[in-house]
DNA sequence: TCGCAAATGCAAATCATTTGCAGTTAGTAT
DNA sequence: ATACTAACTGCAAATGATTTGCATTTGCGA
């Protein structure tokens, strides 16, 4: 694994021109505490005069390059993140029931995600677990 | 862990009624290797008379009672499956560099989550993992 | 500095899904 | 069995995130 510290050796990296709009787009990213929508990235940018359509085809040409993940949310938008080391938001637990969606806290799968990569030959660098199940209110 | 084998029975216990519709999508559900998409399920029931609105209706009225499990697939449409025990295609790898997607054979995250079962008190019917990393073929 | 492919803005198109409304039906009480 | 009513369904129009075509602008290598 390696690391470019230096924004404009990123997109150079990926054959990507380094303009205004990538800039700032990726220092939103950079700043998320949790995976962005099109629209939350556009709203945090209202004044620098940038086009939701730019938003969208930015993200979509990161996601090519591999420089985001790119899931989707419940309410079917696509949400982007900077692929980076864990995020602990990745691991919930939801009730079949009530739908109520609650946090792991740390991840108990790492153990297993180094069993992971020797078989398969994948270098892992991140992972979403979704369970599904009755929580114990609805369980009553 | 309790089964409904009697379909009207399921129906009752979620104060549904049991319409033709109801049951149709039901046996589809029963019948399919993967999850379905509204649009899936109304292609296998096109001679039926039956309205895609009415599978749109039909499905959300099963998730909000737990009789069916709702994701979003790269496509984003939303696809649902039955509740029941473990599907094998819910585990897959993910290249964050040519988006190849791998199935992982089985299931390795047994021990961990009757872990979580006793950490949470949720009681777990299924679960999807999604693991993201850089594949053999693109490490060269 | 010049030239051109790549990137962008804008507006219109797309498409899965939702919704309003009017007509139909399942299941309960009489 | 019949009547009643809330739940269900069909149909068509609305919604909303995302994509696309096209004209204009811009980054960057020569």
């Amino acid at each position: 694994m390696y690391y470019i510290s230096v924004m404009s050796d990123l997109f150079k990296n990926n054959d990507l021109k380094n303009t205004k709009g990538r800039a700032l787009i990726l220092s939103v990213l950079k700043g998320a505490k949790k995976p962005l929508s099109a629209e939350e990235i556009y709203n945090q940018l209202r004044n620098k005069g940038l086009n939701l359509s730019t938003v969208y085809r930015t993200l979509n040409t990161f996601y090519d390059c591999g420089i985001v993940l790119k899931e989707v949310n419940k309410d079917k938008e696509n949400v982007f993140t900077l692929v980076r080391d864990e995020h602990s938001d990745h691991h919930i637990l939801i009730c079949i029931k009530c739908h109520k969606v609650v946090q792991l806290k740390g991840c108990p799968y790492h153990e297993v995600n180094e069993k992971i990569e020797e078989e398969t030959g994948f270098k892992i660098q991140d992972h979403n677990i979704e369970i599904y199940g009755i929580c114990p209110d609805c369980a009553k």
